[in-house]
DNA sequence: GAGAGTATTGATCGATCGTTCAAAACACGC
DNA sequence: GCGTGTTTTGAACGATCGATCAATACTCTC
């Protein structure tokens, strides 16, 4: 019978996806994450299959699953609306702080060039965003429920607009920004559901 | 005596710049300018000197002197502070839905990897977004003189929060939002500016 | 029209890209 | 311990990358 594989494939996509999100998918060569990795491309090859795009959508599976909807299942958790908001925003300034290597949001980061990609990566992308919006509706509509938020905010439209201002945060805190500025711009987005008090 | 060069300089780095505008700087070969603007490999490198790296800061420079600093100075001319925001978030969604390439915003697209660049890209990044977000400044203030614009709104953080929204709405106008929620989220802008109101 | 000097051309450089493949190494059932 | 079937290995593939360079074409001055 057969010969198991002497590496473990979940912790072999966590290096690569840390390479990808490092670097980007373009920046990225074959060589990066054979070295990242430790495996030969032959072996590469053999356990994961059509090269570099799976690998990648392999590793945004798993930042998804591991990041985004980590992170959203958390700030569920906090039956406060109005702090889960706070939470969110203090969160990405700390992130931001502690990323000294200035990933950022590896959905983010693949987001700004969604056309460039195969139609499972931008499936994967928009439904990403697509659940943050929804998350942030809810919250809306929880706050709205116990009175915290104004009924003059639309729920819809603001989860939109507070999801782009996530993502630019996101964006402008790979080497825009710096951490006053960032703090300072982050606290801004309780204007957003504000309206009317 | 010499011999003048047969192409305009200006109009050759208008079409380069295109080509780095829709590509981004890694997915843009030699071999891509080459043929986007006539010219031969050796043509370039004589005409241009060091290659790749300055073939896109001198786009870049062109980008942000046309396209960035123009746009500031065309909403400078608008008196009412209001109208100027509004007409700024307007433009936004309606370079959106022209922008059937998906290109978005050269210097937002190029900040994403601000790291990654050397030095003199960064400093023409870093400035052009200081500029937006002074800019910003400069209208909260006038709309303050006015009264249009309430005191609790502070302007320098707010300035940088709609520099951080703005530059959201160009990376998801890029094919993660669609037109409706983009012109749903582009609206809630004036929630940033509508503090105390 | 001869000479000077620059622009243009296209071949070519070495390096690296993503990918493939045959041979070697190995763990199992028998 | 031998055969079976998979993994591992490392060399090698053709293509393309950014960059260079000698040869050629051309415009100007005198």
């Amino acid at each position: 019978m057969p010969w198991e594989k002497s590496f473990d494939e979940n912790a072999v996509i966590e290096q690569i996806m840390e390479v990808f999100w490092e670097k980007g998918y373009e920046a990225t060569s074959i060589s990066d994450i054979t070295e990242a990795t430790g495996l030969k491309r032959g072996s590469l090859y053999n356990a994961f299959g059509d090269g570099k795009q799976e690998l990648f959508l392999r590793s945004l599976l798993k930042y998804d699953r591991e990041q985004r909807a980590a992170i959203i299942k958390q700030l569920e958790a906090i039956e406060d609306p109005i702090a889960a908001f706070d939470t969110l925003f203090d969160a990405l300034v700390q992130q931001a702080m502690a990323d000294t290597e200035k990933k950022g949001c590896m959905l983010v980061n693949t987001s700004l060039n969604i056309a460039h990609y195969d139609q499972s990566v931008q499936e994967l992308i928009t439904k990403g965003m697509d659940e943050f919006a929804a998350f942030f509706e809810r919250l809306i509509k929880r706050g709205q429920a116990t009175g915290q938020i104004s009924e003059l905010v639309k729920p819809k439209p603001t989860s939109r607009a507070l999801l782009t201002f996530v993502v630019g945060i996101r964006v402008m805190s790979r080497g825009v920004l710096n951490k006053t500025a960032l703090k300072q711009a982050s606290e801004q987005a309780k204007a957003l559901i504000s309206l009317g008090r």
